[in-house]
DNA sequence: CCGCCGATCTTT
DNA sequence: AAGATCGGCGGG
């Protein structure tokens, strides 16, 4: 499992950047009833089953965007949602984005909260994370993942909700709910 | 503090 | 009809 490797990654959108302190993993090589790939290939799970470090965009409930970093092989339809992230820089940008947030730890509180906060939408469907094309990064600034994430259950879901596929940074203001 | 509910689009 | 969400509103 290595979506809590991605824990204290940052997540560069030009000015604005953010540390990554929740996540959770979807779908993989053993069947994940509540990943998008579980049935297949489909015009929206093209990014999800292509190669890892590209980002998978999806509207989600008709109101937010949320991101995915792709972390399988190609044709694997595995990725990491990122649920949380807290704020580094471009704050000011951010808190234009995001006019309801009361405090900074607000900011990138939740998936579609966080594409908000970095102003990530479709047209950010499949960027490539390592080259940046466009204009959205993944960096590594030395920090270490945390040695223990708190590992719960996944968000939000029905279907496979037993499994503990949920990783964050413990004692992080921006972890969503449930802490 | 908690729970309900609407918004509004995609996929099944 | 349900869904990898969010924020506003009403009640305790």
């Amino acid at each position: 499992m290595l979506a809590p490797r991605l824990l204290n990654k940052l997540i560069v959108h030009g000015e604005r950047v953010a540390r990554i302190v929740e996540v959770e993993a979807y779908g993989g090589r053993e069947p994940d009833p509540a990943a998008h790939t579980f049935r297949g290939l489909t015009p929206r799970t093209t990014a999800m089953f292509g190669p890892p470090g590209h980002l998978y965009v999806y509207f989600s409930y008709g109101v937010h965007w949320c991101a995915n970093v792709v972390c399988g092989d190609e044709g694997e339809g595995a990725a990491v949602l990122l649920r949380a992230a807290a704020p580094v820089a471009g704050i000011d940008e951010m808190r234009m984005d995001r006019p309801t947030a009361r405090g900074e730890a607000d900011l990138l509180r939740g998936p579609g909260n966080l594409c908000r906060a970095l102003g990530i939408t479709k047209e950010h469907y499949g960027a490539d994370l390592v080259t940046a094309d466009m204009g959205i990064e993944l960096r590594d600034d030395g920090t270490s993942p945390p040695e223990n994430p708190v590992i719960t259950k996944r968000v939000g879901i029905t279907k496979e909700a037993a499994r503990q596929w949920r990783f964050y940074v413990s004692n992080e203001p921006s972890v969503s709910r449930p802490r």
